[in-house]
RNA sequence: GGGCCCAUGGUCUAGUUGGUCAUGACGUCGCCUUUACACGGCGGAGGUCCUGAGUUCGAAUCUCAGUGGGCCCA
């Protein structure tokens, strides 16, 4: 017997501890079953998994319990993102050891990393998320490396891979290059400078608006708008700068804002993307004056002064010269390293020699790959498009870190030669490391590369990595492409922009069928969730307070790609559901003990019974429709509703009698295990610990180990006559339980005797009726009672007289109302040329009277019962 | 400046192809300890479906414009 109280977190535990051990969950690629792929985000091993995690391996964890039961041979590995900058900072800070000592230090990296994946695991575990894990890769794995590390190898020979000075983002703090998708613009204060740069061999000068005066070092052209008609009288001149004494051309181009400043600007090396693209234009010098780790370098007294200092120093210079004609406070958009919550410096262009992916060349490509696979919700495709199409910059993949995967590189110390390392190396490490063979010149000195790969060279080849991709041919084209990629909308530009760029040119295949979106996780206040604002909730909190099927249905009522707040009353609402399914199961199990639900025949049941499991095969076939479209939210409220409403208030109050006083005892008892077996089939992709419990305790004669390995529910019976019917029954005890409340009776208080007037024949549900509302004495009678009543509107079905009679409904309206006693007895007439029938009336409002008074009568649209 | 999403009782939320007392949860008020459950049951109050215009017999739903919010990007 079930324990009469419910204890989530109890029966949780031995649930987790016994798909472990029995490895429930372990991927056979010899199975029988068309494979399904789930391609789940590696998360990076911070330590901690937070609500947007839970969110992410709810989804996951439901996906691979579902589609399990639907018959797919589930593949569902999981791995981590080990690389990243808090790990460095972690170790350089906290454990105090130095970067300089590469091996001790990617050492202690590696240590902590594995404990924070432990650390995770355990916390997934908690939640009920049971992907194979057997099967868990990790990026900083030598394997992971090995596959890495070929397909940069690969690229390069292709010719997809270069190494190039260019421009390039770089944060100046961190000191290490960036990608694109790892800045972003925020509106700060700032000071707009108007400047005056002196005209060579003229007295006169030039006026310019800028926000970095400590650029000037870094001036290579003047520029004005060529339709401006101010300053056409510069053209062909040149400047000569202040401070540094160097000739500077003044040129004109059309993307000279002429309402910014003066209209005047200067291009420096570099102060936006804007002065790459001129530089490149026309030609001009590339002047760095801004060292790695953000100071000037530009002569003079400057030298070695942070980029802050070095403005205010030469402003103040300027000013000494009568150069500077004013400042000006501005609103302008810095550039910042926003990635992952980083350090929010500004970050700088810098010229410099990196390795780069060509993505450019790729976009239209990528943008017709993205277009075949199925987004889930649609609009996400949008998304990806706007990012790739506005994508103009190639793929930075060096990073100027310690812990992360090697780029498999050297130099020719003599000739110069970029030597990649041959397949048979990996994998390899350049920093301790050398090349097996001489350099083409016959040099053995090289220089190791030191840079390691963006952390999203490493997961974005996570599809390759769980299917074996290079290592195992059987099982490569048994797994991949992966059937599915589930992940939230804010990695679209980096995780999937990059998996689906870099699997579709290593394999010419998309790397999945459909991907799945969900939206961010908001703060009890609506408003995302960060801890400046203070409203973090950690999933220990919700977890120890509830328990992980309580938490899991919060996550799944969400809406695809919509942001949804985390709130305590959905957690507990979720939670006395799991009260009310756990007595329900109870109350089941109680009365379906000694005795015989085998051998039923269904036409043996009654309407009550037939009724339900109607209803309940109408849920079943809404479940499997929806779920397959990943509508989690919408089956989820169905099912509560179903077995909240349905069952336990109506259903299981109409057949008591029938159990206490034996009658007709064994078709309820059928019925109502017919009803939990599948209602908690249907629910335990969301609740699996519950269900898990509920189906061993009762149903563990069916002789399968677990429920979610059991087939997902196609109980199928649909009596029309009895859903109608039932639907009347329903309707009626309804009625009268509104009558008892309204006269403050109590609900079972007995009613000495009532009539049922109805055009329908209820006889069958006449003892339900009685029994259940407890009337002494219930007649059912043909027509209706004798006595007055008064019609107050006749409600027409708009949906049939609407596309009928166009703009004459409401004529017809009217004519339904006036002749409504004759349309109900005759069924059909014709007035004023329109056609007016029974079928066109949804119901009528009426009052009654007896003797001029009120009488005591219940109306419906099928009934009317008047209670003596 | 561009793109996407959103706007529904005090709060949050459902509402597939337009069909007329707008779904549910939480809260609130009243009643009921009826042998699964008071972590329960029954019932009530509470809404200009952001604004304006249009299409239509009919709009929360479709179209346009506007207002306000969120996210992403420049």
């Amino acid at each position: 017997m079930l324990d009469k109280d419910y204890d989530g977190n109890k029966i949780e535990k031995k649930w987790q501890n016994y798909w472990l051990e029995n490895e429930i969950f372990k991927f056979n690629p010899d199975k029988e079953g068309e494979v399904y792929v789930l391609d789940t985000p590696p998360p990076f091993t911070s330590g901690s998994l937070h609500m947007g995690h839970v969110m992410d391996f709810t989804w996951i964890d439901f996906v691979q319990r579902y589609k399990r039961m639907r018959g797919f041979n589930v593949y569902c590995p999981q791995g981590f993102d080990c690389h990243g900058l808090p790990t460095e900072l972690k170790v350089e800070h906290e454990f105090k050891i130095s970067k300089d000592d590469k091996e001790a230090f990617i050492e202690k990296c590696k240590e902590w990393t594995a404990y924070c994946v432990d650390r995770m695991r355990r916390q997934m575990t908690d939640i009920g998320y049971f992907p194979d894990w057997s099967r868990m890769y990790l990026t900083m794995k030598p394997e992971y490396i090995k596959l890495i590390q070929k397909t940069l190898i690969d690229f390069y020979h292709k010719g997809y891979l270069f190494r190039e000075k260019h421009p390039i983002l770089w944060c100046p703090k961190c000191m290490t290059a960036l990608a694109k998708a790892e800045v972003g613009y925020e509106e700060k204060d700032g000071k707009l400078y108007y400047l005056k740069l002196p005209i060579e061999g003229e007295k006169e000068h030039v006026e310019i608006a800028t926000t970095r005066p400590e650029l000037m070092p870094s001036c290579v052209g003047v520029f004005f708008n060529q339709k401006d008609p101010r300053y056409e009288k510069f053209k062909g001149k040149s400047v000569v700068l202040p401070l540094f004494d160097r000739k500077v051309p003044i040129l004109s181009d059309d993307e000279v804002d002429m309402s910014f400043g003066t209209g005047i600007v200067y291009c420096c090396t570099y102060g936006d993307e804007q002065d790459i693209l001129w530089q490149k234009k026309y030609n001009l010098e590339v002047i760095n004056s801004i060292t790695e780790d953000g100071k000037l370098k530009a002569g003079k007294d400057y030298d070695g002064l942070p980029v802050k200092e070095a403005r205010k120093a030469i402003v103040s210079e300027l000013n000494d010269l009568g150069l500077l004609i004013k400042e000006e406070k501005i609103k302008h958009r810095v550039l910042l390293h926003v990635e992952r919550g980083s350090c929010k410096s500004p970050i700088e262009l810098l010229p410099m020699e990196q390795y780069f992916i060509n993505v450019r060349d790729y976009k239209n490509n990528l943008i017709e790959n993205g277009k075949k696979i199925n987004w889930y919700p649609e609009y996400m495709y949008d998304r990806f498009y706007d990012w790739t199409d506005s994508m103009d910059w190639d793929w930075i993949i060096s990073r100027q870190r310690v812990f992360g995967t090697p780029i498999p590189f050297w130099k020719c110390k003599d000739c110069g030669e970029l030597i990649p390392a041959k397949e048979e190396w990996l994998p390899v490490d350049p920093r301790f490391d050398t090349p097996k063979e001489k350099c083409k010149c016959g040099s053995t000195s090289f220089i190791g590369e030191s840079d390691v790969c963006d952390c999203w060279v490493d997961s974005s080849a996570t599809p390759l990595a769980i299917s074996k991709y290079n290592n195992d041919e059987k099982f490569f084209s048994k797994t991949y492409p992966s059937t599915i990629r589930p992940q939230g909308y804010e990695i679209i530009r980096t995780w999937l922009f990059y998996t689906l760029f870099r699997c579709n040119l290593i394999t010419g295949k998309n790397p999945w069928n459909e991907t799945l979106i969900h939206g961010m996780v908001a703060g009890p206040d609506g408003r995302k969730m960060s801890k400046s604002l203070g409203n973090v909730i950690e999933p220990d909190e919700p977890l120890s307070k509830y328990c992980a099927d309580a938490l899991r249905q919060w996550a799944l009522l969400a809406s695809k790609g919509e942001d949804f707040p985390f709130t305590w009353k959905e957690i507990e609402h979720g939670s006395r559901f799991l009260t009310k399914l756990w007595n329900v199961s109870r109350f089941i199990e109680m009365n379906i003990a000694n005795t015989n639900t085998k051998d039923i025949n269904i036409n043996s049941l009654t309407i009550s019974d037939k009724w339900i499991l109607s209803k309940l095969t109408n849920l079943i076939k809404l479940s499997r429709k929806e779920l397959d479209d990943y509508n989690f939210a919408l089956v989820l409220k169905e099912i509560r509703t179903f077995l909240w409403r349905e069952v336990a208030d109506n259903y299981i109050e109409i057949v008591k009698y029938r159990l206490y006083n034996n009658v007709k005892k064994e078709e309820a008892a059928f019925t109502l295990k017919t009803i939990l077996r599948n209602v908690i089939g249907l629910i335990s992709p969301y609740i699996p610990h519950i269900t898990e419990e509920i189906y061993n305790e009762i149903f563990s004669d069916e002789g399968v180990k677990s429920i979610h390995l059991t087939e997902y529910p196609s109980f199928e019976f649909y009596d029309k006559n009895a859903f109608e019917k039932g639907e009347i029954l329903k309707d009626i005890t309804v009625a009268i339980r509104r009558y008892k409340s309204d006269l403050k009776m109590p609900l079972n208080a007995p009613i000495e005797g009532a009539i049922v007037y109805t055009e329908k024949n209820i006889e069958e549900i006449s003892e339900d009726i009685s029994k259940s509302m407890n009337i002494t004495n219930l007649d059912l009678k043909n027509g209706k009672p004798d006595i007055d009543e008064k019609i107050l509107e006749v409600i027409p079905r708009y949906d049939i007289i609407g596309p009928k009679f166009g703009k004459d409904v409401q004529k017809v309206k009217a004519l339904l109302r006036d002749n409504i006693s004759k349309i109900e007895e005759v069924g059909q007439i014709n007035v004023e040329g329109f056609e007016l029938n029974r079928e066109y009336i949804e119901r009528v409002e009426r009052e009654f009277f007896k003797k001029g008074k009120k009488v005591n009568v219940i109306k419906d649209k099928n009934f009317i019962i008047e209670i003596l």
